[in-house]
Formats: structure tokens, C-alpha cells, sequence
RNA sequence: GCCGCGAUGGUGGAAUUGGUAGACACGCUGGUCUUAGGAACCAGUGCUUAUGGCGUGGGGGUUCGACUCCCUCUCGCGGCACCA
């Protein structure tokens, strides 16, 4: 290594943060690009390679942009509610407030060494109360406007951390996941965002640049499915069941229904009185939600004792009660058509219930081993008979509402977001309880309503903030006697589904942000992890759709451009400080310094695929940054010749495509092929500026160096160097020569040269002559500027 | 089961989107210089039975021409899932 980075990056990152140049005009929104990076939680751990792989390219990103002309905006900030701080508190005493802030001191000095153009004026952190009390502010809004309740519900139970989950937060193992513990399901009071009443907006991506596979996950998950609803009549009762479905043409083939073993007609018929019935419901409560969802298990049921009047024929059908129905889907309650459904199928093959076959595909389809669920012809269906499925389910739809015996209808998978919390550290839920239970959004006047600091932090299953005297004394006081506050705190998903809405205003104390300040918005690059996919993600877009009903912003979706790094593994394995397979960056920045180490990240491959870690190329880019810098520390004069300049802008040109995409790795290669080129000739004093600027996003330090040696100004306000397609142009264009498609030559040919004279010398090769000697030419094919190929008959 | 993504030298990866497969880099081999090199520089490096043949996970197809398009299979990753 012959220049000495350690000292270089230290100048220049003090020079960074003090020029006044760069700094970001937040009155110009004209020209603005709003380039964010999800922030991070601050762990009081060293920056890991993730992080690193996270903020480097972003800032390549943003720099890039900032020379184009863009007035760039790149905000940081902490993400700083949640577990880890809570559980060092039990561990060892300590406020988490207090751990909290001196991890982000730490955090912050160690994002310095990566070198990145960041507006720390406008820093974040969301478990101070000058941010908190507008996460408060928020949730009034939405509770006044009806878009945050509480009820009781069954919700998702982490026995470790002692709290409940969204469902967004319990992977599909049934698992949590930020405990790994195994969540079970309890009844519980809760609060809850309606984030339901958005499941149709959120399904729109129009304008959005985001990619293909994040919208996949997110539609998935919404889960929006077109059916009916019918209603059928219980027998002997004045009860009815609802019923979803997605083939209301194949009604005439219903020959019985399911209820769900938590449906409200076990309770409501007394059928719990059954002692068979009633064994079989608690069975199912206690199996877990994975066991219950357990695909291979025969399915198992019990008859209610009950029927319904089939609404088209007025046929009697038995009604069961089944745990391969959900009570959380739909009406928790299904008709079964087991001619065209294969669960209904076998349950009705094991429990020798009536089949009907409603449905053809022509061919007089078997349904003796399975059920036939493909689309067809109706049989056997009255009115319906002949139709195709498509048009039969539109009929039956509309004679179902005529007849006022069911409806379209749509149904969701989407659950509303739970967002109470039963843990000490994050936003206390504003809400206050009469002395009869009832709920009173606490009066702007007392935010930011106060965490306290009297409490027992050791979750006992019930909150922390229950153990304040503080906070029921605060209430009392304020509220009168026998008011109690709520002791939830909110998930601190509420605290990031806003932050950038703050970023831009972030001091403003008598608002959460000025209109004014929301012109910034929404996001125009947005970097971070696709495990964000349906959390982090998704809350945003809501509580941007919902304040934009609320008329409070007038944009609706705040990430216009999304783009997920890949993630960095060892040995093929996530990293992680449980497994122990964490690769700390310091000693590559101790060896070879920031630049080379963001640059080798850069290079590993595509930014959005991330990789494998292994160090064994960082010493190519280190080569390469050295040999950039040998390289510029002289000039040569001499006049360029047309390979020079050719080489020159179509570097210019392939790194600016390059940097347009992300595509950081080929960028780099660009720029060594350029590094390589010069190397021996020497180089320039106008083409290493060039050079220099082509350079800078990717290595700040170095190229900023480079740049004062004969610059006054920072490299960054210089503007991004233009290609200039002229010298692109060559006089002589190569030819590649195939014989049937193979590659036999390369010719050199004048670039105004004509087709019958290019073959002409095509064939003249000696290399091809050989191959078309005494053969039959059929055809001889020329794709202008690139290939001729000769075809023969072999 | 459904949806999405991926598979290219010893390694990481590139390929103007149907037109020179393997750019760039690591590693390796040989050389120059050097007291020395784990520095710098130069040359070589897909495989091979070598004027040729074969090569982008396997098989088939479309085309003058396929890593690229179509069909099919295998493996890997991610999401959803008794979802009615």
C-alpha cells in the first residue's frame, strides 16, 4: 500500500462534515432526491459487515446523485425501542435510555469510518419523547378515526420474550421471530390498526419501482380471494351460517357444511353439551396452531347433531364440526362440495358423506380417487347446467343476491396489525381508563405522555409499566381517582412506519412535521433488507395511505424506489452473534482502509444478490486502488489518440449506465479495464479528472485526495462528467465471421463498407475459405456492425 | 400443493437483452527486478485425444445463430398454505 489511507480517510470525513458545500438545501425540493436507508438498532455492538454492506453502496448511491445534480438528502438515525436495551436492563440494572444513548454514540463514531454524506442536523432517534410523542400523535389520529380499536381476540403468545406478536412477526413455522420461541395462542385485550381497511389500496403498485418479488410477498400475504357469501338456515332454528367460497357454482354439489370447533353456533345451540362435541372442541384448542395446520394429518371431525336447508333445493345437510376449517379465514365456516374440493373430499370419504359431481371437463372426468377441482361444465346444477365455470359462478352470484341468500364477497387473509405490546421499552399507548374500564385518548396537552422510570423491567406476562407508581399517580392527578393508565407499550413497528416522514423536520417540536417539510417526500431511493417485505414495508405504506385520507399528506405511498441488498453469509449461513459466525470488518479497515473495504463489497458481486463472505479478493481491489492512485500521481502529456478518448467515454458512459442500475460490481471493472489501459502510457491532466470524478462515489476518501491535489473544491460538488457519444464512433468496425454459426474469424473492415463487399471479404479469409471450399452457400446472413454469418450445406 | 427467484471455469462473477461465452478480479503457472518478497511489473490460464472437437444444471424444441426465447425434468433459495 503506497498511500497512507488512515490518514487521508480521517481528513477527509472532518472535511465532509464541516464543508458547507455539500450540505443539503432543504428549501430547493425541486431538485430533490430523498435517498434513504432503513435505519438501524443501536446494539452497542461494533458495525458488522452487514451494515457495512447496507450503507456503503447506499452512499455510493447518494454521491453519485449529489454529482449529478441532485439536491441529495440522506438522513440516519436509530430505530431505538425494543428488546435488546430492555433485556440488558434486567440483566444489569442499567436504563435502558442510558445504554440506549451511549450505544448510539458508539454507533455513530463507527458510522463515520464508512465515510458517508450523511445529514445527522436531522437525526433520528424514536425512543427520545421529542419523537415518541408524535408516535403518540399518531396513534390518536388513527384512533379518532376509527382506524385503532381494542378488543379481545386470540393472539399470538412469545412465552420467552413474554409479550404478544403481530402476525406479521411469527414466521411460518410457528415460530417468533425475534426469540425463536415457539408462540401460542391466548386470549387477549388488545390494540389493534385497521391496517385491514387499506387490504385493497395496498394491493395497487402503480408508479412504484419496486421489485417483482417484494410485491409477490406482499400480495401473498394480503391474500385477497373473489368468491360468495351464502347464508344457509339452520334447521329447527332461527339460526343461519354464513359461508365463503370461491366456487359458488358448484353449490348443488354442497352436501354438507363445517363449522370451525370455535364457531359461535357450538355456544349458542348448546351443542357443548354433547360430551363428543365437546371433547373434540377442546382437543382442538389445544392443539397448536402448527399442529392443527399439519398438512399429512387425516383429517378428523364430529357430527353436530344438526342440519341446514340447503338454500337452492331445500335438500336437509348435515352440519360438522371439523378443525381443517379455520375460524380465522373467512366466516369460519364452509359449504363442502367434496365432488370439487379435495379436503372435503376425503373428510367425506372418511366420514361416508353423500358426493355429487357438479362439474365435467367434457371427457366425463372420474371423480372416484379424488375430487375434481379444475374449472369445466356444470352438471347436475338445475339452472346452471351446461355453463362454464367462469359464467356459472357470475349466474349463481347474481341469483344469490336476488334471492337474498348470500352475495359477492371478497375475502382477505390480512389480519389487522396488533400493536400492543406487553414490554417496558417503547412508546407508552396514550390512552387512559375511566373508572368503569372505558377508554379516553389522553389530551394533547399531557404528551409526550411519559415513559416512566420506576419499574420493575422483569416481564412477569403482564406489562412492566403496571409495577409505576409514577404513571397511576400521574393519572389519578390528572384523570381523577380510580382512572388507570394503559401499561401496553406499542410495538415498535409504529416508531418506523413514520420515520421518514420526520427525517425532513425532525426538530420540529409543535407538530410532527410541517406540510411544508412533506414536499421532501415521498422516499426516492429506498435501501434496506427484503426480510422487511410484509412488516416494516407494509405498515409504512399503510400509515401513508391512512394519512393521506386523513388529509394530512398528499401523497400515498412513501418508498417511490425500492431496492433490497442481498444478504452477506458465511459458510452459507445468516450471520449472527447466537451462531457465532459474525466477521468483524476492523481488521480489513486496520489493513486496507474504508475505500477498499466498501469498494470489495461493491465488487463481491450484485448488490442485490450479497453473497458468501470470504476475503480472498480484497487484496485484487486493493491492487487496483493503489495502481489508481500510482496512476494519477503524475501527469503525461500527450495527445490523446481515438482508442484513448474511445476508451475514455465509453468508461464514462458504461459507468454512468452502471451507477443508474446499482450495479456497482461492473462499474468497478469498468474503471480497472481504465486503470489498466493507462497504466503503462500514463495519463492525461483533463482524462484523470475524469477519472478521478468516475471514481468518487465508490471510493470518497481517496478520490477526494486525488481530487485537492488539484482542485480547491470537494470532488463532490463537481458535476458528473458527460459522454460524449462522437468518440465513440470508430472508423473501423470488427466483424466476426461464422461458417453455420460458428466462429470462424474476425475481420477489420471500414465502417461505410457495404454487405456483398464485406462478404466478399469474408469468404477470402483463409480460415474461412477453408470451411466453404466446394459447399453448396444457401444463405449468407449480415447483422450490421456485428456478424456475418455464411450457411452451407453440410 | 401454489407463487416467485436462481444454477455460467478451480473461486467471486461478466455478457450491449437473440449475434465473439468466460469481461473484471481471486487463485494458479512461468518470467523480470530485488539481499529478500506475502511488493511491483510482464506473459499465460474453460475443458480436450488440439489447423479440430466440446462447453453456461439435465433432456427436448424454435432459429442462420440460444447463457438469453419455448416445453420438460433435477437441485437450491425465498414466500404462502387444510385460505374454503
Amino acid at each position: 500500500m503506497d498511500y497512507n489511507f488512515k490518514e487521508i480517510e480521517k481528513k477527509w470525513q472532518l472535511f465532509w462534515s464541516e464543508n458547507s458545500d455539500l450540505k443539503t438545501d432543504y428549501d430547493d425540493f425541486e431538485n430533490k432526491k430523498y435517498c434513504l436507508t432503513m435505519f438501524s438498532y443501536p446494539s452497542g455492538d461494533k458495525l458488522h459487515i452487514g451494515h457495512w454492506y447496507n450503507y456503503g453502496p447506499s452512499d455510493t448511491l447518494a454521491r453519485y446523485l449529489k454529482m449529478k445534480g441532485f439536491n441529495v438528502f440522506q438522513p440516519q438515525g436509530f430505530d431505538a425501542f425494543g428488546l435488546p436495551a430492555e433485556n440488558y436492563a434486567i440483566k444489569h440494572g442499567v436504563h435502558p435510555h442510558k445504554s440506549t444513548h451511549s450505544n448510539i454514540s458508539t454507533m455513530k463514531k463507527q458510522l463515520e469510518s464508512i465515510g458517508a454524506l450523511y445529514n445527522w442536523d436531522k437525526e433520528v432517534i424514536t425512543s427520545d419523547k421529542e419523537y415518541y410523542r408524535w408516535t403518540q400523535w399518531l396513534f390518536l389520529k388513527l384512533y379518532e378515526n376509527n382506524l385503532a380499536y381494542r378488543k379481545e381476540a386470540m393472539v399470538n403468545w412469545d412465552p420467552v420474550d413474554q409479550t404478544v406478536l403481530a402476525n406479521e412477526q411469527v414466521l411460518a413455522d410457528g415460530t417468533s421471530d425475534r426469540s425463536g420461541a415457539l408462540v401460542v395462542q391466548k386470549p387477549l385485550v388488545q390494540w389493534f390498526f385497521k391496517i385491514t381497511d387499506y387490504a385493497e389500496e395496498l394491493l395497487g403498485y402503480e408508479g412504484l419501482s419496486w421489485p417483482k418479488k417484494t410485491i409477490a410477498m406482499q400480495k401473498n400475504w394480503i391474500g385477497k380471494s373473489k368468491g360468495a357469501r351464502v347464508t344457509f338456515n339452520v334447521c329447527d332454528s332461527d339460526f343461519k351460517i354464513d359461508i365463503f367460497t370461491t366456487r359458488p357454482d358448484t353449490l348443488f354439489g354442497a352436501t354438507y357444511l363445517v363449522v370451525a370447533p370455535e364457531h359461535n353456533l357450538i355456544l349458542d345451540l348448546n351443542l357443548i353439551n354433547n360430551k363428543e362435541i365437546k371433547a373434540y372442541c377442546d382437543q382442538a384448542a389445544n392443539k397448536s396452531e402448527l399442529q392443527r395446520s399439519d398438512l399429512d394429518k387425516s383429517k378428523t371431525g364430529v357430527f353436530s347433531g344438526i342440519y341446514a336447508a340447503h338454500p337452492l333445493t331445500g335438500k336437509q345437510i348435515p352440519i360438522w364440526i371439523a378443525d381443517y376449517v379455520m375460524m380465522n379465514y373467512g366466516t369460519g365456516a364452509i359449504m363442502a362440495v367434496p365432488g370439487h374440493d379435495q379436503r372435503d373430499y376425503e373428510f367425506a370419504e372418511k366420514y361416508d358423506i353423500n358426493i355429487i359431481k357438479v362439474v365435467d371437463d367434457g371427457n366425463d372426468v372420474s371423480i372416484e380417487d379424488q375430487a375434481f377441482t379444475d374449472y369445466g361444465t356444470c352438471i347436475n346444477s338445475d339452472f346452471l347446467n351446461n355453463l362454464k365455470t367462469k359464467d356459472a359462478i357470475d349466474k349463481m352470484t347474481v341469483y344469490l343476491e336476488n334471492e337474498k341468500i348470500g352475495e359477492s364477497s371478497i375475502t382477505y387473509r390480512l389480519k389487522d396489525w396488533l400493536i400492543s405490546r406487553q414490554r417496558y421499552w417503547g412508546t407508552p399507548i396514550p390512552i387512559v381508563y375511566d373508572p368503569d374500564g372505558n377508554p379516553h385518548p389522553i389530551p394533547d396537552e399531557y404528551l409526550p405522555w411519559t415513559l416512566p422510570d420506576d419499574v420493575e423491567y422483569k416481564p412477569k406476562g403482564t406489562s412492566p409499566l403496571g409495577s409505576s407508581k409514577e404513571l397511576l399517580e400521574r393519572t389519578e392527578k390528572i384523570f381523577g381517582k380510580g382512572w388507570k393508565p394503559e401499561i401496553d407499550t406499542m410495538d415498535t413497528f409504529v416508531c418506523s412506519s413514520w420515520y421518514y416522514l420526520r427525517y425532513p423536520d425532525s426538530a420540529n417540536s409543535s407538530e410532527p412535521f410541517s406540510y411544508e417539510s412533506t414536499k421532501w417526500l415521498p422516499v426516492d431511493y429506498y435501501i434496506g433488507g427484503a426480510e422487511h417485505a410484509t412488516m416494516h414495508l407494509l405498515y409504512a405504506r399503510f400509515i401513508t395511505k391512512a394519512l393521506n385520507t386523513l388529509k394530512i399528506i398528499d401523497f400515498n405511498e412513501p418508498f417511490t424506489s425500492l431496492y433490497h441488498q442481498g444478504t452477506i453469509t458465511k459458510d452459507g449461513a445468516k450471520m449472527s452473534k447466537s451462531k457465532g459466525n459474525t466477521v468483524s470488518p476492523d481488521i480489513f479497515l486496520d489493513q486496507y482502509g474504508s475505500d477498499t473495504f466498501r469498494c470489495y463489497l461493491m465488487f463481491m458481486g450484485p448488490y442485490d444478490e450479497g453473497g458468501d463472505w470470504n476475503d480472498k479478493g480484497i487484496k485484487g481491489i486493493s491492487k487496483f486502488l493503489s495502481r489508481a492512485y500510482r496512476l494519477c500521481q503524475q501527469t503525461v502529456d500527450y495527445k490523446e489518440t481515438s482508442d484513448d478518448l474511445f476508451v475514455v467515454h465509453s468508461t464514462i458512459q458504461a459507468v454512468t449506465n452502471n451507477l443508474d442500475e446499482m450495479k456497482f460490481n461492473t462499474a468497478l471493472s469498468r474503471l480497472m479495464e481504465f486503470v489498466n489501459y493507462f497504466y503503462a502510457k500514463g495519463i492525461t491532466a483533463s482524462t484523470k479528472m475524469i477519472f478521478i470524478q468516475l471514481l468518487s462515489p465508490l471510493a470518497p476518501h481517496i478520490s477526494e485526495e486525488l481530487w485537492s491535489y488539484e482542485n480547491n473544491t470537494s470532488v463532490f460538488i463537481s458535476s458528473w462528467p458527460i459522454c460524449d457519444s462522437k468518440y465513440l464512433e470508430k472508423d473501423t468496425i470488427k466483424i466476426m465471421v461464422q461458417v453455420n454459426g460458428k466462429l470462424r474469424a474476425s475481420i477489420e473492415v471500414d465502417k461505410s463498407i457495404n454487405k456483398d463487399k464485406l462478404v466478399q471479404i469474408a469468404k477470402e479469409n483463409q480460415n474461412v475459405s477453408k470451411f466453404i471450399l466446394n459447399k453448396e452457400i444457401i444463405r449468407e446472413i449480415y447483422v450490421p456492425n456485428k456478424i456475418i454469418n455464411i450457411v452451407i450445406k453440410e
